[in-house]
RNA sequence: GCUGCUAUAGCUCAGUCGGUAGAGCGCAUCCUUGGUAAGGAUGAGGUCGCCAGUUCAAAUCUGGCUAGCAGCUCCA
């Protein structure tokens, strides 16, 4: 980076510098407006930055209003900040002076030769480490905007006091903030709770329950052709398909280790303290039931690779506050596979389920804005939230590191992210909030295997505990579609559009050919409709293009004489006259090619 | 689960000071038969999320619950 574009904003560093002094200047202003308030963090983060307060009240939009009008207030001030040290001894003792008890605990907790540095603007001072700006005249006053209040936990634990985080974004000029922001708000046009509700893909219904979509036609039709297509490719590469049961007896659970790790979060049916009577859980996984498949009989090495497969639906019982449109939900269906396999055969396998998810994710659409975390266990939770020694996790993760290495996998470690059982290798995916979570998985396990007395005979004649790999291909049916309602704008690609053609008659005169028309293209496997209601056609057109329809075939006195359709696509196209034969070849080749332009 | 906000017609939303409700779109019927993003008329449709409380009187005020939204925490 050349020297004149240190100090501009293309320049991460000093954008997240630029933010850093933003937020310390709504904490200043937060201080003048009502010094009551105590000071807890208030960091640079990837977009903007946010500062969480402990106050006696809750902060409103116009309380916002109010400290941005003293922010720039603060701006044009030019005040300068000068950073300073002290001993912890004294570092400790203004913390005290000045009633900054969350400070002070930060504090108390650096390492005792820790430097403890402070940054001083005028009347407000925070304990910081830097780097700051060299005056808040710096700060673009009219370039910035206080988006939102919320709560948020001290430290992130939800056993503390939740204090109030006000979030902020900001640019060195107002047009760059405008631009910003309408970005922002056309994102949200994108979000599949609202867009998947108009278009009528789900919806919710207060007497069933939180978490618990209704998927209407459109979305089911879409499911089911993701789930068929998912089914077949996983044939293709030797999957065998299985249907287990949705629940099991605890006993089950209790082998798995599932029992004692996540009985919060699952569906009991009975009581799960009365040893005397029988207990069901709803599945939250189908890991032990397909084990099943596999203790079915007595296993060679010649077996192994034994890739299984299934389309199967859990139910997990999330927290109240956690859920959100089809992302996050009670019950759900995913494409999920157990790889039952020799420790030979482990890179060559893990390598085929990376394959598969990145070609699924890539067909639809989806692999351009995924991310991949290596997911490791916190050694220090060793014996509560993961099992194993500490020797086979260690094993698992430099297997697992040397297979993401050797496959080029560009990765970021996510530590205390892995599952009880081993580490993960998560494909993540982004949501129009910015918010992530985890769309495909693929896990090696190098303990349920042994729990559930899998073994195989080897060449050798030895029994042997075999590696599992757990993994899903396209991950959750629903989440996979709230994101593509989101990637697409409604407008899925036409091989999994749930209409894929509509059949517009001009005239009453036209109705029975339209109709014949539809039989045709549905004959052929081509999901077809026919809008036959006496309104205009231009009527007609706005509404099949307000749902998104990929191909409106107009059909009118002309083309019933002439044996033709008029194609017009949903991207306003004229595509002209044309025989329904030829539409119906062009047809079957775009679906065939489940290409993401149309 | 936590903090804050929200809930009025199928949808999007008005509803002032507490005096039992409105619009647009959609829907139904009729007229219109119109060639590429909204033709016209008429009509139906609401225990104001649910349960209590205050009041002569509650969509409106208070409490609880349910559901939705943003964030936090969690996510096998």
């Amino acid at each position: 980076m050349s020297e004149e574009n240190l100090y501009t904003f293309e320049n991460p560093d000093f954008r997240k510098t630029y933010w850093h002094t933003s937020s310390h200047v709504m904490a200043q202003a937060v201080k003048r407006l009502w010094p009551e308030v105590q000071l807890a963090i208030g960091p640079a983060i990837e977009e903007g930055w946010y500062y969480d307060f402990d106050a006696p009240f809750s902060f409103t939009p116009e309380h916002l209003e109010k400290i941005e009008a003293e922010m720039k207030k603060i701006c044009k001030e030019r005040i300068r900040l000068e950073r300073s040290e002290l001993p912890r001894a004294e570092a400790i003792a203004w913390a005290e002076a000045h009633n900054e008890p969350y400070k002070k605990e930060l504090i108390e907790d650096l390492p005792a030769d820790a430097v403890i540095s402070f940054y001083t603007q005028g009347e407000f001072t925070d304990l910081c480490a830097g780097p700051h700006l060299d005056h808040t005249g710096r700060i673009k006053h009219n370039g910035f905007k206080l988006t939102k209040s919320c709560g948020a936990y001290w430290r992130g634990d939800s056993n503390r006091k939740m204090l109030q985080r006000i979030y902020g974004i900001g640019f060195p000029s107002k047009e760059e903030l405008d631009v910003y922001l309408e970005k922002q708000a056309e994102a949200l046009k994108r979000d599949h709770n609202k867009l998947g509700r108009e278009l009528e893909f789900f919806t919710t219904v207060e007497e069933i329950g939180q978490g618990l979509p209704i998927l209407l036609p459109k979305g089911a039709r879409v499911i089911q052709t993701l789930q068929r297509w998912i089914e077949d490719e996983e044939q293709k590469r030797g999957y065998l398909l299985t249907k287990t049961p949705l629940m099991a007896k605890r006993e089950l659970y209790k082998i798995s280790g599932h029992w004692d790790h996540y009985l919060d979060g699952m569906f009991i049916l009975g009581d799960p303290h009365d040893e005397e009577k029988e207990c069901f859980a709803l599945r939250p996984m189908t890991c032990p039931f397909q084990y099943q498949v596999y203790l079915n009989r007595a296993r060679s090495y010649r077996d192994l690779p034994m890739r299984l497969g299934e389309t199967s639906t859990l139910f997990r019982n999330e927290d109240s506050g956690e859920m959100h449109g089809l992302i996050r939900v009670r019950q759900f269906t995913i494409s999920e596979g157990h790889l039952i396999l020799r420790p030979d055969q482990l890179e060559e396998e893990f390598k085929g389920c990376l394959e598969l998810a990145k070609h699924v994710l890539d067909t639809v659409g989806m692999l351009e804005n995924c991310s991949f975390r290596f997911s490791q266990w916190d050694p220090a939770k060793s014996g509560i939230k993961y099992e194993g020694t500490a020797e086979q996790w260690n094993e698992a993760q430099s297997v697992m590191k040397t297979i993401l290495d050797n496959l080029g996998v560009n990765y970021e470690v996510g530590i205390d992210e892995a599952a009880f059982y081993g580490p993960k290798l998560d494909i993540q995916y982004k949501n129009v909030f910015g918010k992530e979570d985890t769309i495909v998985t693929i896990q090696i396990d190098m303990l349920l295997a042994q729990k559930f007395g899998m073994e195989y005979t080897d060449a050798d004649g030895l029994k042997k505990t075999p590696y599992i790999i757990h993994r899903t291909s396209l991950g959750c049916y629903e989440r996979t579609l709230a994101y593509l309602i989101e990637r697409y704008a409604g407008a899925l690609p036409l091989w999994m559009m749930p209409e894929q053609v509509r059949v517009l008659p001009i005239t009453d005169r036209t109705h029975e050919y339209g109709k014949e028309l539809a039989e045709k293209l549905k004959a052929v496997g081509i999901k077809a409709e026919t809008d036959c209601r006496s309104e205009k056609l231009g009527y007609k057109i706005r509404e099949a293009q307000m749902q998104k329809v990929p191909y409106m075939l107009v059909v009118g006195d002309r083309d019933m004489e002439n044996g033709t359709v008029s194609v017009r696509t949903r991207k306003g196209d004229d595509l002209g006259a044309m025989t329904p034969e030829a539409f119906i070849a062009k047809c079957l080749t775009e679906i065939a090619s489940k290409s993401k332009e149309i």
